[in-house]
DNA sequence: GTCTATATATAGATAGAC
DNA sequence: GTCTATCTATATATAGAC
Protein backbone atom coordinates (compact mmCIF):
# COMPACT_ATOMS: atom_id res chain seq x y z
CA UNK A 1 0.00 0.00 0.00
CA UNK A 2 0.88 3.42 -0.55
CA UNK A 3 2.81 4.84 2.41
CA UNK A 4 1.57 7.89 2.59
CA UNK A 5 -2.19 6.11 2.84
CA UNK A 6 -0.59 4.36 5.34
CA UNK A 7 0.60 6.44 7.46
CA UNK A 8 -3.26 8.71 6.95
CA UNK A 9 -4.58 5.20 8.08
CA UNK A 10 -2.69 4.50 11.29
CA UNK A 11 -3.09 8.32 12.06
CA UNK A 12 -6.93 7.90 12.32
CA UNK A 13 -6.63 5.32 14.44
CA UNK A 14 -4.17 7.07 17.26
CA UNK A 15 -6.45 10.29 16.84
CA UNK A 16 -9.41 8.09 17.62
CA UNK A 17 -8.04 6.52 20.68
CA UNK A 18 -6.14 9.22 22.22
CA UNK A 19 -6.75 12.56 20.46
CA UNK A 20 -4.90 14.72 18.15
CA UNK A 21 -2.66 16.43 20.90
CA UNK A 22 -1.72 13.37 22.47
CA UNK A 23 -0.61 11.42 19.66
CA UNK A 24 2.57 11.84 18.92
CA UNK A 25 4.15 12.45 14.94
CA UNK A 26 6.81 10.00 16.18
CA UNK A 27 4.12 7.02 17.18
CA UNK A 28 2.32 7.54 13.48
CA UNK A 29 5.75 6.97 12.28
CA UNK A 30 6.69 3.91 13.92
CA UNK A 31 3.27 2.25 13.15
CA UNK A 32 3.53 2.71 9.84
CA UNK A 33 7.24 1.38 9.89
CA UNK A 34 9.13 4.54 8.86
CA UNK A 35 11.11 7.32 11.44
CA UNK A 36 9.63 10.49 12.16
CA UNK A 37 11.81 12.08 10.47
CA UNK A 38 10.90 10.36 7.19
CA UNK A 39 6.86 11.24 7.76
CA UNK A 40 8.08 14.55 7.07
CA UNK A 41 8.87 13.82 3.35
CA UNK A 42 5.14 12.80 2.99
CA UNK A 43 3.19 15.62 4.84
CA UNK A 44 4.54 18.81 5.82
CA UNK A 45 3.11 18.69 9.69
CA UNK A 46 0.99 17.00 12.36
CA UNK A 47 -1.96 19.31 11.43
CA UNK A 48 -1.34 18.29 7.77
CA UNK A 49 -1.84 14.92 7.82
CA UNK A 50 -4.76 15.92 9.61
CA UNK A 51 -6.44 18.28 7.13
CA UNK A 52 -5.68 15.74 4.67
CA UNK A 53 -7.82 12.90 6.59
CA UNK A 54 -10.64 15.65 6.99
CA UNK A 55 -10.64 16.13 2.62
CA UNK A 56 -10.04 12.29 1.76
CA UNK A 57 -13.26 11.70 4.15
CA UNK A 58 -15.23 14.06 2.73
CA UNK A 59 -14.51 13.21 -0.86
CA UNK A 60 -15.46 9.64 -0.07
CA UNK A 61 -18.50 10.70 1.54
CA UNK A 62 -19.48 12.74 -1.66
CA UNK A 63 -18.75 10.40 -4.43
CA UNK A 64 -20.18 7.73 -2.13
CA UNK A 65 -23.64 9.74 -2.19
CA UNK A 66 -23.27 10.19 -5.80
CA UNK A 67 -22.51 6.71 -6.89
CA UNK A 68 -25.19 5.10 -5.03
CA UNK A 69 -28.24 4.40 -7.26
CA UNK A 70 -31.84 3.78 -5.52
CA UNK A 71 -34.83 2.03 -6.94
CA UNK A 72 -36.57 4.03 -8.99
CA UNK A 73 -40.54 5.02 -7.92
CA UNK A 74 -39.49 5.40 -4.19
CA UNK A 75 -41.92 8.62 -2.79
CA UNK A 76 -39.97 11.29 -1.21
CA UNK A 77 -40.26 10.24 2.20
CA UNK A 78 -38.56 6.36 1.23
CA UNK A 79 -36.24 8.40 -0.81
CA UNK A 80 -35.62 10.31 2.55
CA UNK A 81 -35.48 7.38 4.92
CA UNK A 82 -32.84 5.47 2.64
CA UNK A 83 -30.30 8.46 1.83
CA UNK A 84 -30.97 8.52 6.07
CA UNK A 85 -29.87 4.71 6.36
CA UNK A 86 -27.37 5.24 4.19
CA UNK A 87 -25.95 7.99 6.18
CA UNK A 88 -26.31 6.08 9.27
CA UNK A 89 -24.71 2.78 7.87
CA UNK A 90 -21.56 5.17 6.94
CA UNK A 91 -21.24 7.00 10.47
CA UNK A 92 -21.03 3.81 11.64
CA UNK A 93 -18.70 2.34 9.45
CA UNK A 94 -16.60 5.29 9.82
CA UNK A 95 -16.72 5.20 13.29
CA UNK A 96 -12.66 6.08 14.04
CA UNK A 97 -13.33 9.15 11.91
CA UNK A 98 -16.19 10.37 13.99
CA UNK A 99 -14.50 9.52 17.46
CA UNK A 100 -11.33 11.91 16.17
CA UNK A 101 -13.21 14.89 15.37
CA UNK A 102 -15.21 14.41 18.79
CA UNK A 103 -12.46 13.59 20.74
CA UNK A 104 -9.78 16.39 20.61
CA UNK A 105 -9.08 18.30 17.25
CA UNK A 106 -7.12 20.46 16.72
CA UNK A 107 -9.71 23.43 15.08
CA UNK A 108 -9.45 25.31 18.05
CA UNK A 109 -5.51 26.46 17.03
CA UNK A 110 -6.19 27.55 13.56
CA UNK A 111 -8.55 29.77 12.14
CA UNK A 112 -8.42 28.34 8.61
CA UNK A 113 -9.60 24.92 10.10
CA UNK A 114 -12.46 26.27 11.58
CA UNK A 115 -13.63 27.87 8.38
CA UNK A 116 -13.54 24.52 6.63
CA UNK A 117 -15.56 23.04 9.12
CA UNK A 118 -17.72 25.12 9.56
CA UNK A 119 -18.13 25.17 5.65
CA UNK A 120 -18.95 21.67 5.80
CA UNK A 121 -21.26 22.14 8.37
CA UNK A 122 -23.44 24.66 6.88
CA UNK A 123 -22.84 22.89 3.74
CA UNK A 124 -24.55 19.74 4.84
CA UNK A 125 -27.56 21.46 6.79
CA UNK A 126 -28.41 23.35 3.20
CA UNK A 127 -28.69 19.55 2.07
CA UNK A 128 -30.87 18.48 4.77
CA UNK A 129 -32.88 21.64 3.73
CA UNK A 130 -33.68 20.81 0.57
CA UNK A 131 -34.31 17.33 1.40
CA UNK A 132 -37.02 18.17 3.83
CA UNK A 133 -38.73 20.48 1.89
CA UNK A 134 -38.98 17.80 -0.69
CA UNK A 135 -40.74 15.03 1.74
CA UNK A 136 -42.86 17.51 3.72
CA UNK A 137 -43.25 20.57 1.20
CA UNK A 138 -45.10 23.53 2.10
CA UNK A 139 -45.89 22.34 5.40
CA UNK A 140 -42.76 22.51 6.95
CA UNK A 141 -41.87 25.79 5.31
CA UNK A 142 -42.78 27.94 8.21
CA UNK A 143 -39.78 26.16 10.49
CA UNK A 144 -37.69 24.85 8.10
CA UNK A 145 -34.57 25.54 10.32
CA UNK A 146 -36.25 24.14 13.74
CA UNK A 147 -37.01 20.78 11.61
CA UNK A 148 -33.27 20.58 10.45
CA UNK A 149 -32.00 21.54 13.75
CA UNK A 150 -34.08 19.17 15.74
CA UNK A 151 -32.89 16.30 12.64
CA UNK A 152 -29.70 17.17 13.14
CA UNK A 153 -29.79 16.63 16.76
CA UNK A 154 -32.10 13.07 17.11
CA UNK A 155 -28.96 12.15 14.49
CA UNK A 156 -26.40 13.34 16.30
CA UNK A 157 -27.90 11.67 19.49
CA UNK A 158 -28.15 8.55 18.24
CA UNK A 159 -24.45 8.43 16.59
CA UNK A 160 -23.31 8.73 20.04
CA UNK A 161 -25.02 5.83 21.10
CA UNK A 162 -23.84 3.53 18.30
CA UNK A 163 -20.42 5.20 18.00
CA UNK A 164 -19.18 5.81 21.70
CA UNK A 165 -20.89 2.71 23.40
CA UNK A 166 -21.08 0.43 20.33
CA UNK A 167 -24.78 0.28 21.20
CA UNK A 168 -26.32 -2.63 19.12
CA UNK A 169 -29.08 -0.84 17.44
CA UNK A 170 -31.09 -1.95 14.79
CA UNK A 171 -30.52 0.51 11.66
CA UNK A 172 -32.97 0.03 9.58
CA UNK A 173 -35.51 0.80 12.64
CA UNK A 174 -33.68 3.74 13.42
CA UNK A 175 -34.56 5.07 10.20
CA UNK A 176 -37.86 4.61 10.77
CA UNK A 177 -37.82 5.96 14.13
CA UNK A 178 -36.27 9.46 13.36
CA UNK A 179 -38.00 9.54 10.17
CA UNK A 180 -41.65 8.94 12.13
CA UNK A 181 -40.64 11.46 14.67
CA UNK A 182 -40.14 14.13 12.34
CA UNK A 183 -43.74 13.37 10.23
CA UNK A 184 -45.09 13.58 14.13
CA UNK A 185 -43.62 17.20 14.45
CA UNK A 186 -44.75 18.34 10.72
CA UNK A 187 -48.36 17.34 11.44
CA UNK A 188 -48.91 19.23 14.70
CA UNK A 189 -47.09 21.93 13.03
CA UNK A 190 -49.75 24.28 13.03
CA UNK A 191 -49.07 24.62 16.86
CA UNK A 192 -45.39 24.96 16.49
CA UNK A 193 -43.76 28.54 16.84
CA UNK A 194 -40.24 28.84 15.02
CA UNK A 195 -37.67 29.72 17.26
CA UNK A 196 -34.91 30.16 14.13
CA UNK A 197 -34.94 31.91 11.05
CA UNK A 198 -31.48 31.13 9.28
CA UNK A 199 -28.24 28.85 9.89
CA UNK A 200 -25.89 31.43 10.68
CA UNK A 201 -26.52 34.75 12.73
CA UNK A 202 -27.48 37.16 10.47
CA UNK A 203 -25.02 39.42 12.13
CA UNK A 204 -21.22 39.26 12.65
CA UNK A 205 -19.99 36.93 15.40
CA UNK A 206 -18.63 40.37 16.82
CA UNK A 207 -21.38 42.54 16.55
CA UNK A 208 -23.36 39.85 18.64
CA UNK A 209 -20.64 39.64 21.06
CA UNK A 210 -20.95 43.15 21.69
CA UNK A 211 -24.52 42.99 21.71
CA UNK A 212 -24.36 40.79 24.66
CA UNK A 213 -21.99 42.44 25.98
CA UNK A 214 -24.11 46.09 26.51
CA UNK A 215 -26.98 43.61 27.06
CA UNK A 216 -25.46 42.46 30.36
CA UNK A 217 -24.25 45.67 31.13
CA UNK A 218 -27.79 47.26 31.37
CA UNK A 219 -28.86 44.38 33.33
CA UNK A 220 -26.47 43.46 35.77
CA UNK A 221 -24.02 46.16 35.87
CA UNK A 222 -23.84 48.19 39.02
CA UNK A 223 -21.81 50.98 37.82
CA UNK A 224 -24.08 50.91 34.56
CA UNK A 225 -23.15 54.76 33.46
CA UNK A 226 -19.35 54.18 33.70
CA UNK A 227 -19.34 51.10 32.01
CA UNK A 228 -21.72 51.86 29.20
CA UNK A 229 -19.04 55.00 28.77
CA UNK A 230 -16.04 52.24 28.85
CA UNK A 231 -18.01 49.79 26.46
CA UNK A 232 -18.86 52.33 24.00
CA UNK A 233 -15.21 53.69 23.83
CA UNK A 234 -14.17 50.06 23.56
CA UNK A 235 -16.32 49.31 20.65
CA UNK A 236 -15.05 52.71 19.05
CA UNK A 237 -11.47 51.64 19.48
CA UNK A 238 -11.52 47.86 18.67
CA UNK A 239 -13.49 49.48 15.21
CA UNK A 240 -10.66 51.64 13.83
CA UNK A 241 -7.80 50.31 11.72
CA UNK A 242 -5.07 51.52 13.79
CA UNK A 243 -6.37 50.55 17.66
CA UNK A 244 -4.44 51.51 20.69
CA UNK A 245 -3.60 48.07 22.26
CA UNK A 246 -2.96 49.73 25.79
CA UNK A 247 -6.16 51.49 25.95
CA UNK A 248 -8.36 48.15 24.44
CA UNK A 249 -6.45 46.00 27.06
CA UNK A 250 -7.38 49.16 30.16
CA UNK A 251 -10.56 49.13 29.17
CA UNK A 252 -11.04 45.50 29.47
CA UNK A 253 -9.47 45.21 32.37
CA UNK A 254 -11.61 48.20 33.97
CA UNK A 255 -15.00 46.50 32.84
CA UNK A 256 -13.13 42.97 34.04
CA UNK A 257 -14.00 44.21 37.74
CA UNK A 258 -17.48 43.56 37.55
CA UNK A 259 -17.64 40.06 37.55
CA UNK A 260 -20.90 39.60 36.09
CA UNK A 261 -19.70 40.39 32.99
CA UNK A 262 -16.45 37.86 32.79
CA UNK A 263 -18.33 35.64 29.98
CA UNK A 264 -19.18 38.20 27.61
CA UNK A 265 -15.42 40.34 27.94
CA UNK A 266 -13.98 36.29 27.68
CA UNK A 267 -16.16 36.15 23.87
CA UNK A 268 -15.00 39.33 22.66
CA UNK A 269 -11.92 39.02 23.76
CA UNK A 270 -11.45 36.06 21.25
CA UNK A 271 -12.04 38.70 18.63
CA UNK A 272 -8.29 40.69 19.06
CA UNK B 1 -11.25 36.81 47.45
CA UNK B 2 -9.72 33.10 47.69
CA UNK B 3 -6.96 32.68 45.83
CA UNK B 4 -7.96 28.58 45.07
CA UNK B 5 -11.36 29.92 43.38
CA UNK B 6 -9.38 32.68 41.42
CA UNK B 7 -7.12 29.98 39.90
CA UNK B 8 -10.25 27.90 39.34
CA UNK B 9 -12.01 31.13 37.25
CA UNK B 10 -8.81 31.49 34.85
CA UNK B 11 -8.47 27.90 34.58
CA UNK B 12 -12.49 27.45 33.37
CA UNK B 13 -12.04 30.46 30.83
CA UNK B 14 -8.22 29.09 29.45
CA UNK B 15 -9.41 25.74 29.25
CA UNK B 16 -12.69 27.49 27.60
CA UNK B 17 -10.91 29.42 24.87
CA UNK B 18 -7.83 26.83 24.67
CA UNK B 19 -8.95 23.50 25.73
CA UNK B 20 -7.03 21.59 28.75
CA UNK B 21 -3.86 20.53 26.66
CA UNK B 22 -3.13 23.94 25.29
CA UNK B 23 -3.31 25.36 28.33
CA UNK B 24 -0.28 25.52 31.02
CA UNK B 25 -0.20 25.33 34.41
CA UNK B 26 2.19 28.38 33.89
CA UNK B 27 -0.58 30.38 32.44
CA UNK B 28 -3.12 29.94 35.05
CA UNK B 29 -0.77 30.79 37.85
CA UNK B 30 0.32 33.90 35.74
CA UNK B 31 -3.13 35.39 35.39
CA UNK B 32 -4.21 34.65 39.02
CA UNK B 33 -0.47 36.58 39.66
CA UNK B 34 1.01 33.82 41.35
CA UNK B 35 3.72 31.73 40.16
CA UNK B 36 4.06 28.10 38.45
CA UNK B 37 5.63 26.49 41.70
CA UNK B 38 2.80 28.36 44.00
CA UNK B 39 -0.17 26.53 41.79
CA UNK B 40 1.35 23.16 43.25
CA UNK B 41 0.07 24.33 46.65
CA UNK B 42 -3.11 24.89 45.98
CA UNK B 43 -3.88 21.72 43.45
CA UNK B 44 -2.17 18.86 42.91
CA UNK B 45 -1.81 18.17 39.32
CA UNK B 46 -3.43 19.87 36.37
CA UNK B 47 -6.16 17.22 36.34
CA UNK B 48 -6.90 17.62 39.97
CA UNK B 49 -8.05 21.33 39.04
CA UNK B 50 -9.77 20.11 36.40
CA UNK B 51 -11.87 17.46 38.26
CA UNK B 52 -12.22 20.39 40.97
CA UNK B 53 -14.15 22.56 38.55
CA UNK B 54 -16.03 19.43 37.50
CA UNK B 55 -17.10 18.84 41.35
CA UNK B 56 -17.82 22.49 41.58
CA UNK B 57 -19.61 22.64 38.81
CA UNK B 58 -22.24 19.63 39.88
CA UNK B 59 -22.84 21.14 43.49
CA UNK B 60 -23.66 24.53 42.47
CA UNK B 61 -26.44 22.69 40.18
CA UNK B 62 -27.43 20.47 42.09
CA UNK B 63 -27.65 22.99 44.79
CA UNK B 64 -29.79 25.77 42.39
CA UNK B 65 -32.26 22.86 41.15
CA UNK B 66 -32.98 22.13 45.12
CA UNK B 67 -33.52 25.64 46.00
CA UNK B 68 -35.65 26.55 43.33
CA UNK B 69 -39.31 27.21 44.20
CA UNK B 70 -41.86 26.94 41.72
CA UNK B 71 -45.09 28.86 41.87
CA UNK B 72 -47.74 26.02 43.12
CA UNK B 73 -50.68 25.35 40.82
CA UNK B 74 -48.48 24.43 37.67
CA UNK B 75 -50.00 21.49 35.64
CA UNK B 76 -46.97 18.75 34.83
CA UNK B 77 -46.63 20.44 31.72
CA UNK B 78 -45.85 23.32 32.78
CA UNK B 79 -43.49 22.51 36.01
CA UNK B 80 -41.41 21.11 33.02
CA UNK B 81 -40.91 23.73 30.74
CA UNK B 82 -40.34 25.71 34.08
CA UNK B 83 -37.48 23.58 34.44
CA UNK B 84 -36.45 23.18 30.96
CA UNK B 85 -36.31 26.91 30.85
CA UNK B 86 -34.45 27.41 33.93
CA UNK B 87 -31.57 24.37 32.38
CA UNK B 88 -31.41 26.72 29.57
CA UNK B 89 -30.93 29.70 31.24
CA UNK B 90 -27.84 28.26 33.65
CA UNK B 91 -26.10 26.53 30.53
CA UNK B 92 -26.13 29.88 28.48
CA UNK B 93 -25.08 31.64 32.00
CA UNK B 94 -21.93 28.81 31.75
CA UNK B 95 -21.18 29.13 28.67
CA UNK B 96 -17.36 28.58 29.75
CA UNK B 97 -18.29 25.93 31.15
CA UNK B 98 -19.94 24.01 28.58
CA UNK B 99 -17.09 25.47 26.06
CA UNK B 100 -14.67 23.58 27.88
CA UNK B 101 -15.89 20.45 28.59
CA UNK B 102 -16.52 19.94 24.46
CA UNK B 103 -13.71 21.45 23.32
CA UNK B 104 -10.64 19.22 24.61
CA UNK B 105 -10.69 17.45 28.42
CA UNK B 106 -8.89 15.24 29.99
CA UNK B 107 -11.56 12.06 30.51
CA UNK B 108 -9.25 10.57 27.53
CA UNK B 109 -6.41 9.77 29.69
CA UNK B 110 -8.33 9.09 33.17
CA UNK B 111 -10.61 6.03 33.42
CA UNK B 112 -11.67 7.33 36.47
CA UNK B 113 -12.64 10.66 35.32
CA UNK B 114 -14.22 8.82 32.37
CA UNK B 115 -16.35 6.78 34.67
CA UNK B 116 -17.06 9.78 36.64
CA UNK B 117 -18.63 11.88 33.52
CA UNK B 118 -20.43 8.88 32.57
CA UNK B 119 -22.22 8.31 35.76
CA UNK B 120 -23.21 11.98 35.82
CA UNK B 121 -24.65 11.48 32.27
CA UNK B 122 -26.85 8.46 33.49
CA UNK B 123 -28.26 10.33 36.20
CA UNK B 124 -29.46 13.37 34.33
CA UNK B 125 -31.09 11.09 31.58
CA UNK B 126 -32.63 9.12 34.75
CA UNK B 127 -33.86 12.40 35.96
CA UNK B 128 -35.39 13.11 32.45
CA UNK B 129 -36.99 10.16 32.13
CA UNK B 130 -38.95 10.69 35.28
CA UNK B 131 -39.94 14.25 34.25
CA UNK B 132 -41.43 12.75 31.16
CA UNK B 133 -43.04 9.75 32.53
CA UNK B 134 -44.89 12.80 34.95
CA UNK B 135 -45.70 15.12 31.97
CA UNK B 136 -46.98 11.86 29.51
CA UNK B 137 -48.08 9.47 31.55
CA UNK B 138 -48.11 5.60 30.10
CA UNK B 139 -48.38 7.08 26.75
CA UNK B 140 -45.04 7.58 26.94
CA UNK B 141 -44.08 4.37 28.99
CA UNK B 142 -43.29 2.03 25.53
CA UNK B 143 -40.66 4.20 23.70
CA UNK B 144 -39.46 6.13 26.99
CA UNK B 145 -35.58 5.99 26.45
CA UNK B 146 -36.49 6.95 22.78
CA UNK B 147 -38.40 10.36 23.96
CA UNK B 148 -35.70 10.87 26.40
CA UNK B 149 -32.92 10.15 23.81
CA UNK B 150 -35.03 12.54 21.00
CA UNK B 151 -35.22 15.80 24.38
CA UNK B 152 -31.53 15.26 24.51
CA UNK B 153 -30.46 15.61 20.88
CA UNK B 154 -32.66 18.40 20.57
CA UNK B 155 -31.91 20.32 23.30
CA UNK B 156 -27.77 19.64 22.80
CA UNK B 157 -28.44 20.93 19.19
CA UNK B 158 -30.01 24.61 20.15
CA UNK B 159 -27.72 24.38 23.25
CA UNK B 160 -25.01 24.33 20.33
CA UNK B 161 -26.54 27.47 18.32
CA UNK B 162 -26.40 28.96 21.88
CA UNK B 163 -23.13 28.67 23.20
CA UNK B 164 -20.97 28.23 20.35
CA UNK B 165 -22.69 30.41 18.17
CA UNK B 166 -23.50 32.92 20.30
CA UNK B 167 -27.10 33.23 18.68
CA UNK B 168 -29.48 35.19 20.36
CA UNK B 169 -32.45 33.11 20.52
CA UNK B 170 -35.22 33.63 23.09
CA UNK B 171 -34.95 31.25 25.36
CA UNK B 172 -38.74 31.25 26.77
CA UNK B 173 -39.78 30.57 22.53
CA UNK B 174 -37.31 27.73 22.16
CA UNK B 175 -38.31 26.06 25.64
CA UNK B 176 -42.10 25.73 24.49
CA UNK B 177 -40.97 24.65 21.47
CA UNK B 178 -39.00 22.00 22.31
CA UNK B 179 -42.27 21.11 24.66
CA UNK B 180 -44.20 20.86 21.98
CA UNK B 181 -42.27 18.80 19.81
CA UNK B 182 -42.48 16.35 22.58
CA UNK B 183 -46.06 16.66 22.60
CA UNK B 184 -45.73 15.80 18.74
CA UNK B 185 -44.26 13.12 19.34
CA UNK B 186 -46.17 11.27 22.46
CA UNK B 187 -49.16 11.98 20.12
CA UNK B 188 -48.20 10.42 17.18
CA UNK B 189 -46.79 7.63 19.43
CA UNK B 190 -48.90 4.67 18.62
CA UNK B 191 -46.99 4.72 15.10
CA UNK B 192 -43.42 4.53 16.47
CA UNK B 193 -41.72 0.90 17.35
CA UNK B 194 -39.48 2.01 19.70
CA UNK B 195 -35.59 1.38 19.06
CA UNK B 196 -33.67 1.66 22.78
CA UNK B 197 -34.57 -0.72 25.50
CA UNK B 198 -32.52 1.23 28.10
CA UNK B 199 -29.62 3.52 28.85
CA UNK B 200 -26.75 1.52 28.84
CA UNK B 201 -25.74 -1.55 26.74
CA UNK B 202 -27.51 -4.72 28.29
CA UNK B 203 -23.73 -6.57 27.84
CA UNK B 204 -20.47 -5.56 28.67
CA UNK B 205 -18.60 -3.36 26.25
CA UNK B 206 -15.84 -5.99 25.82
CA UNK B 207 -18.44 -8.39 24.90
CA UNK B 208 -20.35 -6.12 22.33
CA UNK B 209 -17.01 -5.36 20.84
CA UNK B 210 -16.58 -9.48 20.48
CA UNK B 211 -19.97 -9.60 18.79
CA UNK B 212 -19.42 -6.60 16.42
CA UNK B 213 -15.82 -8.31 15.29
CA UNK B 214 -17.34 -11.64 15.07
CA UNK B 215 -20.71 -10.11 12.87
CA UNK B 216 -18.25 -7.99 10.54
CA UNK B 217 -16.06 -11.72 9.60
CA UNK B 218 -19.39 -13.39 9.08
CA UNK B 219 -20.40 -10.79 6.54
CA UNK B 220 -16.99 -9.54 5.21
CA UNK B 221 -14.23 -11.89 5.59
CA UNK B 222 -12.46 -13.23 2.79
CA UNK B 223 -11.19 -15.91 4.55
CA UNK B 224 -14.19 -16.39 6.85
CA UNK B 225 -13.25 -19.66 8.30
CA UNK B 226 -9.89 -19.36 9.02
CA UNK B 227 -10.79 -16.10 10.46
CA UNK B 228 -13.46 -17.38 12.59
CA UNK B 229 -11.14 -19.59 14.15
CA UNK B 230 -8.58 -17.30 14.92
CA UNK B 231 -11.63 -14.61 16.44
CA UNK B 232 -12.46 -18.03 18.76
CA UNK B 233 -8.97 -18.52 19.55
CA UNK B 234 -8.35 -14.78 21.09
CA UNK B 235 -11.51 -14.21 22.55
CA UNK B 236 -10.85 -17.63 25.05
CA UNK B 237 -7.37 -16.44 25.29
CA UNK B 238 -8.36 -12.80 25.97
CA UNK B 239 -11.11 -14.28 28.52
CA UNK B 240 -8.18 -15.99 30.35
CA UNK B 241 -6.48 -14.52 33.52
CA UNK B 242 -2.69 -15.36 32.47
CA UNK B 243 -2.93 -14.80 28.62
CA UNK B 244 -0.21 -15.29 26.45
CA UNK B 245 0.35 -11.29 25.09
CA UNK B 246 2.17 -12.48 22.34
CA UNK B 247 -0.79 -14.98 21.40
CA UNK B 248 -2.87 -11.95 21.27
CA UNK B 249 -0.79 -9.97 19.28
CA UNK B 250 0.00 -12.54 17.00
CA UNK B 251 -4.39 -13.17 16.89
CA UNK B 252 -4.72 -9.58 16.16
CA UNK B 253 -2.11 -8.99 13.94
CA UNK B 254 -3.38 -11.87 11.59
CA UNK B 255 -6.85 -10.72 11.51
CA UNK B 256 -5.48 -7.17 10.81
CA UNK B 257 -4.83 -8.24 7.34
CA UNK B 258 -8.21 -8.37 6.83
CA UNK B 259 -8.69 -4.88 6.18
CA UNK B 260 -12.42 -4.72 6.86
CA UNK B 261 -12.05 -5.21 10.17
CA UNK B 262 -10.13 -2.16 11.00
CA UNK B 263 -12.37 -0.56 13.11
CA UNK B 264 -13.15 -3.47 14.89
CA UNK B 265 -10.09 -4.23 16.15
CA UNK B 266 -9.47 -1.12 17.25
CA UNK B 267 -12.54 -1.05 19.19
CA UNK B 268 -11.23 -4.58 20.71
CA UNK B 269 -7.47 -3.48 20.87
CA UNK B 270 -8.75 -0.91 23.70
CA UNK B 271 -9.33 -3.52 26.37
CA UNK B 272 -6.00 -4.84 26.30
C1' DG C 1 2.32 30.29 50.64
C1' DT C 2 5.29 32.23 47.70
C1' DC C 3 9.43 32.56 45.08
C1' DT C 4 13.41 31.05 41.78
C1' DA C 5 15.89 27.48 39.91
C1' DT C 6 15.96 23.08 38.23
C1' DA C 7 14.94 18.19 37.11
C1' DT C 8 12.98 15.52 33.67
C1' DA C 9 10.55 14.47 29.75
C1' DT C 10 8.75 14.96 25.39
C1' DA C 11 7.12 17.36 21.65
C1' DG C 12 7.48 19.17 16.52
C1' DA C 13 10.49 19.92 13.12
C1' DT C 14 15.13 20.11 10.53
C1' DA C 15 19.95 18.78 8.77
C1' DG C 16 22.65 16.05 6.34
C1' DA C 17 24.36 11.36 5.18
C1' DC C 18 23.04 7.43 2.35
C1' DG D 1 12.59 8.27 0.77
C1' DT D 2 14.72 6.78 4.58
C1' DC D 3 17.75 7.05 8.41
C1' DT D 4 20.10 9.08 12.80
C1' DA D 5 21.30 12.96 15.28
C1' DT D 6 20.08 17.27 16.77
C1' DC D 7 17.81 21.81 17.49
C1' DT D 8 14.53 24.32 19.93
C1' DA D 9 10.71 24.92 22.58
C1' DT D 10 7.78 23.92 26.11
C1' DA D 11 5.55 21.12 29.33
C1' DT D 12 4.64 19.10 34.25
C1' DA D 13 6.32 18.84 38.46
C1' DT D 14 9.73 19.31 42.40
C1' DA D 15 13.46 21.30 45.61
C1' DG D 16 14.81 24.36 48.70
C1' DA D 17 15.29 29.23 50.27
C1' DC D 18 12.48 32.84 52.39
Amino acid sequence: MDKRQELMNHAVHFFSIKGFHQTSVQEIAKAAGISKGAFYKHFDSKEGIFVEILKQYHEDLTRDLNSTDFEPGLTNREFFKKKLLLEIERTVMNKEFFLMVFKDFPANDNELMQNLLQELRIAQLVLHKYSLLEVYGNRAEPFIYDLVTIFEGIKKEYYFYLIFENRPIDKELLAEFIVSSLDAIVNHSEKLNPVLTDFTSSISPLEEAFNQLEGQIKQTSSKREEHLSAFLMLKEEMGKKDSKSFLIDALLDYLRQEESLATELSTLEKFI
